[in-house]
RNA sequence: GGGUCGUUAACUCAGUUGGUAGAGUAUCUGCCUUUUAAGCAGAGAGUCACUGGUUCGAGCCCAGUACGACCCA
């Protein structure tokens, strides 16, 4: 195999690769293929852990059943003529045990050229060792794909957080941990859906890219088409497509897809990141409270087992009907420890806001600045799940306004352990009122805020149709992921989080 | 965008005041038929992230760059 031979020839390569595929050249020419296709694998480790684990010896040994498993050496002990090894597969590991006697003396030396890393086909029985594992006695060990790169350290596992999310591919293999959160990951967005489903809510599929960014207070991801010649942009929320299918007569839809927003990465935020935006026709604001509640209380029974949860070091209640409930204002009050007389005055505030490091914009609105008050003193300290209700009008361009106080909407935002997890409002549906936020948005992107929402005369038009009178929410699917796995970064629970490219 | 910290063998990590680059795992050789972080004996393995500076001499001190982590905005 000369192209394998040049291989071992590369100085570049660390002693170990070239050792392997030293080994690799010596096992071709003993006639053995390093990447057969056709194994037939027929069992599971974990299911036949739960179907034998409790036989003893003695019924092991009359049991004479011959398993076919396949999956990845990670663990190898040899004492020449016997070796005892563990294989891994998606459902986990089991020992292996590859005798010379029982294998032939020339299989057996094929065998002892593969490595850690080798994924490889056993067939054998089961027996129990001295030490009383449960392990399969190998009638035949095959080569079904050669590793020529070692693995990590077996005792310490792979630390470096760079190489874990950059070669996510070894962590996997490595870190027990890491494949216990992407299965739960899976499990939380299945129990998601499924409730939502349970409900009567549709999922649907609306563009991921828009002509005209909406739905959010977001820098977008611009693209370009080249064969109609003009931008895209990456969508920073489905909610204007999805309120458009609620004027299509669609009562309850959902859906649970990439948003993507041009800003930095932090251990809470990643460009690209998973929402679940639903809306719900003859619903209200207070209607999805109810609803998240037991959403809440729903998945973390499935994936966690329990609603009360425990989230770096913190106990969470997600217990249904226990969650807090306070105003905007009131929070700023109650939580924040601060007064009217800063909060409703705009010099005040500007000043206070400056001297804790906040930068304040020529003509920002007091609401927004109210808001920031929000971040900087309210925020942090809503460990326990609480919605925070009645958002000023000013910054919630998609809202329904408060009938007793128009200052205000019917909208809250959703916060646990310190940090946003959900947005919901009773839908603005007077296309008359939309115009006028969009026009003021228009203005303040005029003035020089990069994140106002755009004009969007379609989804206007959608609303003169009419659209039923609505609620609905968004929810950050990453983030609920972080709090059921207890993951302190964001990070940790997107299978490749955004990096730089390598050089 | 700002600050702090990190980058040494494939992996996990040491590295003294600035004076020949270290350990464990992994790898290779030998021994070993119930081990499980197997054991015993031996061997090999390094662009100390990169670039420049100070110095007789730099993994170590200084400056910058890259990548990453954390905190702040």
């Amino acid at each position: 195999m000369p192209m394998l031979e040049s291989f071992v020839d590369r100085d570049e390569l660390n002693e170990v690769v070239k050792n392997r595929v030293a080994k690799s050249c010596d096992l071709m020419d003993a006639g053995i293929s390093l990447y057969p296709n056709g194994f037939k694998k027929e069992d599971d480790f974990s299911q036949i852990r739960a179907e034998y684990e409790g036989l003893s010896a003695e019924e092991l040994e009359s049991l004479d059943k011959e398993f076919f498993c396949a999956g990845r050496i990670v663990g190898l002990r040899s004492f020449g003529k016997v070796t005892f090894f563990h294989v891994l597969d998606k459902s986990g590991k089991m020992q292996c045990y590859a005798a010379r006697d029982t294998l032939g003396s020339e299989l057996y030396q094929k065998f002892k050229k593969f490595d850690i890393g080798d994924i490889v086909g056993v067939v054998g029985t089961l027996f129990r060792t001295k030490t009383g594992e449960l392990t399969l006695d190998c009638k035949s060990v095959q080569l079904l794909t050669k590793s020529i790169r070692p693995l990590p350290e077996k005792y310490h596992g792979l630390k470096d957080v760079e190489i874990r999310y950059r070669q996510r591919y070894v962590d996997l293999i490595v870190t027990p941990k890491t494949r216990e959160i992407f299965r739960k990951r899976t499990a939380i967005v299945r129990e998601f859906r499924r409730f939502m489903e349970d409900r009567g809510f549709m999922e649907v599929e609306t563009p991921m890219m828009h002509p005209i960014p909406g739905g959010a207070t977001a820098r977008p991801f611009v693209t370009h088409h080249n064969a109609q010649d003009h931008d895209m942009y990456m969508r920073i929320a489905p909610e204007l497509y999805l309120k458009r299918l609620l004027v299509g007569g669609f009562e309850k839809v959902f859906e649970i897809n990439r948003n993507f927003r041009n800003e930095g990465v932090s251990t809470q935020h990643n460009p690209e990141f998973t929402m679940c935006e639903f809306y719900w026709a003859y619903a209200t604001f207070e209607d999805l409270m109810d609803l998240t509640e037991e959403l809440f209380g729903h998945i973390a029974k499935k994936v966690c087992g329990t609603t009360v949860i425990t989230y770096q070091g913190q106990e969470i209640d997600l217990t249904p009907g226990t969650w807090r409930r306070i105003g905007f204002l009131e929070s700023l009050e109650v939580i924040g420890g601060h007064t009217k007389e800063l909060y409703e005055d705009y010099d005040k505030l500007a000043a206070y806001l400056k001297s804790r490091g906040e930068k304040v914009i020529e003509g920002e609105k007091l609401a927004k600045l109210q808001a920031k008050l929000f971040d900087l003193d309210v925020e942090q300290d809503l460990i326990q799940p609480t919605f925070i209700y009645n958002y000023p009008t000013d910054i919630s361009p998609l809202s329904r306004k408060n009938e007793d106080d128009p200052r205000f909407t019917d909208r809250y935002e959703l916060f646990m352990t310190g940090r946003e997890l959900g947005n919901a409002f009773s839908e603005l549906n007077d296309p008359v009122d939309q115009r006028l936020r969009f026009l003021d948005q228009v203005a303040e992107k005029e003035a020089g805020d990069d994140e106002a929402h755009y004009m969007d005369e379609d989804y206007l038009r959608a609303l003169e149709y009419g659209m039923p009178p609505a609620a609905g929410q968004g929810i950050g699917i990453d983030r609920l992921v972080m709090l059921l796995t207890d993951s302190p970064s964001i990070r940790e629970v997107i299978l490749f989080p955004l990096l730089k490219p390598e050089s």
